[in-house]
DNA sequence: AATAATTTTGCAACCGATTGCATTAAATAT
DNA sequence: ATATTTAATGCAATCGGTTGCAAAATTATT
C-alpha cells in the first residue's frame, strides 16, 4: 500500500458530529462559523493529521494555484536571481511554481507553453528564447484570459505586461562611456536582434555613436548566440581587423569575459589597447582581470516585481493593468574599460 | 469571466454518442477500445479543444504526478546543472517539477518539506541546508511511503537512496595533489561539518596528510558558510599566519576564487607561494588567473540520475531500491596549484 | 410569549476523470 | 442457425472539497 488512509473533512465532520460543509468552512475561517466551532474543527483536524487536498479543491474551484515560468535557461546568475525573486513572492502568496526551460529554442518554448496550458497554470511568466519568431503559441493562454507577463526578453503585446530595464539607455550609457574613454571603433557583440534586449542595446549603441559623430560601421557588429564557440570565432575575426577596434561592448558578461581572456592571450593589453564592457553584472565580472565594466541588472527585483504584478492581477482581475514596468539599471565602471583614470591602487593591472 | 467554458470528456462523449468511460479510455489508448473509435475520439477532442484535467484525474487516482525538489540555493552553476538534469528526465516522464529553496536554513527547509507534503508530491529530491540537524521533518514523508532521495548533501537513512560523489576520495585526491606539489601546510576552508560533503572531504584531507607523514593541524581548518564575507575573514587570518601556509584547499570554487583574488591583492604569488585548489569545476574556475585546480562535479548527471531512480521507483515500487549511488568525480589540475610542472604555453602566469 | 431578525449549520449538487463490473455487439465454433 | 468466446462499450460509484440555498438554532424585539 502506497499511502496510509488520508483524513478528509468527512472524517473530521463525523468525529465532531458536524457536516462536511461546516468543516470545510471552519477550516478556512469562514465568517458564518461560530468561533467555538472553528476552534474545535481546527483542533480535531490537527489531532487527526488532516491535510488539505488541493486537487479536490482546485477541481471544484477551477483554479490551480500554480504559476508557470518559462525561461531560456536556468544556468546563469541572472536567471537564478530572477527565479529566486519570483519564488519568494509566489510562495508567500501561497502559490506553487512550475519552471520550464526553453533552452533558447522556439520549438521547445511552444511545447512548454502547451504543457503550462494543460497544467492550467493560473498565470504565466515568460522570458523569450532567442529564436522565437511570433507569439502565436501564446494565443491559447490569452484566449483563456490567463494573465501573461513577459520579462527581460519580451514581446510588446497589448494584453501583456512586460517588465524590463531600459536597454536602449543602458546600451547608450555603455557606448558613451567607452567613447568617453577615447574609443572610436567599438565592436558590439550581441545576440539575435529579434529579441528586444539586443535590438534596444544596439539602438542605444548607434545613437551614442551618432551623438558623438562617430559613423556606424556594420562590420563591427557581431550577432551570434553569445556562447563560447561563437565568441571565440568573433574574436578570431576581430584579431584580423586592421586597424584593431579600440573597444568592445559585449551583450553579456560571460562573453565579455571570454573576449578579455582571448585578447590577453593574444597579447593585447586590456583596457589600454581595447576597452571592454559587458552586461548583467554577474559575479564573474569581478573575477576576471581586469575587472569587467558592466551594466547592473536587477534580477532578483525583476523576479519579485513580475510575481507581485501577477499575483495582484490574480487576486483582483480588475486591478490596474500595467502595460510596462521599467526597472533601474546602472553602469558599473571597472578597470576593463578605464583607459583614462587609473584607480589609485590597482592590483589587477598586468 | 475568467475562463471560457472548458471541454470535458462528457462533451466529447455526447457529441459522439459515446459514454464518458469510453472517451476516457480512448484518450489514453486503452486496449479495450476499438482503433476506429479511438481515432474518432482523438479527432473530436482536438477539434473541440479538449484539454486533460489533471485535477480531476489526480483526485481520482490519488497521485499528483508532481515531483518536489528542495535545494539550498538555486544560484550556483552546480545547482542549475542539477535542476536542468532533473527537469529533462522528469518532463520526459510526464511529471511536473516543483522547486523550493531552503536558503541554507533548516527552518525554511522544514517549511518547504511541509509544503511539498501538502502539495502531495509523488516523490521528493532533497539536498540539505547547512544547518539541518536532524531528519525528523522528513518523517511525515517517509510515513506516507513517499520516495525520498537525497543528493549531494545527504542523510544516510535506511529508507532513502542517496546520490553522491565520493567526497572522501575527492578530498584525498586534492590534498594529495597539493602535497605532491610540495605543500606541507595546507589550509582547508570548508563549511558546516554536519554535512557529509564537507565532513568527508575533511576526512580525505586528513588521511592524505597522514599518508604523507604530515601532522594534522587544526588551526589550518576554517569552517564557515563559504560566503564572500566569511572567506574574506578567513583570508585575513591566513595572512597573519606565521609561517604562511603553502597551500589552500577550499570546498568550492567561488571561495577558492576569492582566496586567489585576495592573496594576489596581498602580493602573494599563486601558485608559487601558495597553491590553491577548489571544488565543483564551475565556469568561474577557468576565468580566474591563474586558472583554478578543482574537482569536477557531474551536476547534470547527478540530476538525471536522481530523477531516473525516483521515476523508476514510482513506476514500480518494487523496483530494486538502491541505497546509494556514487558518481565519478575527477581532479582537474590547472595552474593555480602547479608549483612544479609549468605547462609549455602558459599565458595565465603573471 | 410570540414573532422577527440574525447567526449557525446542513443538504446536496457540483467539479471531471477513472475504473470494476455488467452489458451488448461482433466473431468464432459447433 | 445456435451456442460460445471475445471484443467493445456503458453504468455508476468514487476521489474530497466547495458553495448556493434551505433549515435550524439562537438572540433580539415587541
Amino acid at each position: 500500500m502506497r499511502h496510509k488512509k488520508e483524513i478528509t473533512i468527512y472524517d473530521i465532520a463525523e468525529s465532531l458530529s458536524l457536516s462536511s460543509a461546516t468543516v470545510s468552512r471552519g477550516l478556512k475561517d469562514h465568517p458564518a462559523i461560530r468561533k467555538e466551532t472553528k476552534k474545535r474543527i481546527l483542533e480535531k483536524a490537527k489531532e487527526m493529521g488532516y491535510r488539505h487536498n488541493h486537487f479536490a479543491s482546485n477541481l471544484r474551484k477551477n483554479r490551480t494555484n500554480t504559476i508557470g515560468v518559462i525561461v531560456p535557461r536556468l544556468n546563469s546568475y541572472f536567471m537564478s536571481s530572477v527565479i529566486s525573486g519570483i519564488e519568494k513572492v509566489v510562495n508567500d502568496a501561497g502559490y506553487n511554481l512550475v519552471i520550464s526551460q526553453s533552452l533558447e529554442s522556439e520549438k521547445k518554448e511552444i511545447v512548454s507553453v502547451k504543457t503550462m496550458f494543460n497544467t492550467r497554470v493560473d498565470g504565466l511568466l515568460v522570458s523569450l528564447a532567442y529564436d522565437t519568431v511570433d507569439d502565436s503559441h501564446f494565443k491559447v493562454i490569452l484566449d483563456k484570459n490567463i494573465p501573461l507577463i513577459f520579462f527581460d526578453r519580451v514581446f510588446e503585446h497589448p494584453l501583456c505586461t512586460s517588465v524590463v530595464i531600459d536597454n536602449y539607455a543602458a546600451g547608450y550609457a555603455m557606448t558613451q562611456h567607452l567613447i568617453h574613454q577615447g574609443c572610436k571603433r567599438i565592436v558590439h557583440i550581441t545576440a539575435d536582434l529579434k529579441r528586444n534586449v539586443y535590438a534596444e542595446r544596439l539602438r542605444g549603441y548607434k545613437q551614442a555613436l551618432a551623438d558623438h559623430n562617430i559613423s556606424y560601421d556594420e562590420s563591427l557588429i557581431f550577432v551570434n548566440n553569445l556562447g563560447e564557440t561563437a565568441v571565440l570565432e568573433a574574436i578570431k575575426s576581430i584579431l584580423h581587423m586592421n586597424p584593431l577596434p579600440d573597444g568592445i561592448f559585449s551583450s553579456n558578461d560571460s562573453s565579455a569575459v571570454i573576449c578579455i581572456r582571448e585578447l590577453k592571450k593574444a597579447g593585447i593589453p586590456i583596457p589600454q589597447q581595447i576597452a571592454v564592457g559587458g552586461f548583467n553584472n554577474e559575479p564573474i565580472s569581478t573575477v576576471i582581470e581586469p575587472n569587467l565594466t558592466t551594466i547592473h541588472y536587477p534580477g532578483h527585483e525583476m523576479g519579485e516585481v513580475c510575481a507581485s504584478i501577477l499575483i495582484r492581477k490574480l487576486a483582483k482581475p480588475e486591478n490596474a493593468d500595467l502595460h510596462r514596468v521599467v526597472l533601474r539599471h546602472q553602469l558599473i565602471v571597472r578597470d576593463s574599460s578605464l583607459k583614462i583614470q587609473t584607480p589609485a591602487i590597482n592590483y589587477t593591472q598586468l
